[in-house]
DNA sequence: CAGCATCCATATGGATACTG
DNA sequence: CAGTATCCATATGGATGCTG
């Protein structure tokens, strides 16, 4: 693979932008395949602060990883979803779970 | 795949870490197979600065996914490559930039 | 040549209180 | 319930000058 890694665009450093963060990969590989809302999220992500998990989510529904649906209603729901796109991140981080799980470093 | 999130050491998120770093792969990556001296290195990957990529090699070596070999001469001349461990990262970067090249985010 | 030390700007992220 | 807003501590990282 022939990449120019000075280009600061290549699909490389583009791609670590994304996943780099320290918790977008979690949040996706939380919400898998399923529908979950805001409050759960939040539950199953432990140590995330209310802010992060907010401007994570906005962050990924900018990008087009993550799917965000609300209803106008007293008290309100908000549901979340993966993208085709964001699903397609999810071999991608069984990768780097497989990774984890074969190295102790 | 049951990974617990909640846990700071899971390996997804014990991988995130290596991986998170805005520099990491794009040096491991620039090692790749070959042996290459610090200098070379500093040219390849622009924009990094040199305290960057001197702490980020540091970790890289403490982590053992680097080899470090120093010639006692004048002018010093460092020699950095891949471990067994560090190449098995290649091919999880390869997948990183497969996915940036198959989307426009 | 390789790399350390220092200073400093900015980014990241946590805690808390508040709102529709 | 699902956010916003604000304040503040710390981490990250750049520039520069120096050294064996």
């Amino acid at each position: 693979m022939n990449i120019n890694i000075s280009d600061e665009h290549c699909p490389l450093r583009r791609t670590l932008e994304i996943i780099g963060g320290k918790w977008t990969m979690l949040i996706i590989f939380q919400i898998n395949e399923r529908t979950i809302r805001y409050g759960e999220l939040k539950r199953c992500i432990v140590g995330i602060s209310e802010k992060m998990l907010i401007s994570q989510l906005k962050f990924l529904c900018d990008k087009g990883f993550v799917h965000k649906k609300s209803f106008a209603e007293i008290p309100p729901k908000v549901e979340y979803t993966l993208t085709d796109i964001g699903k397609e991140l999810l071999p991608v981080i069984n990768q780097l779970i497989q990774f984890g799980l074969n190295h102790k470093f």
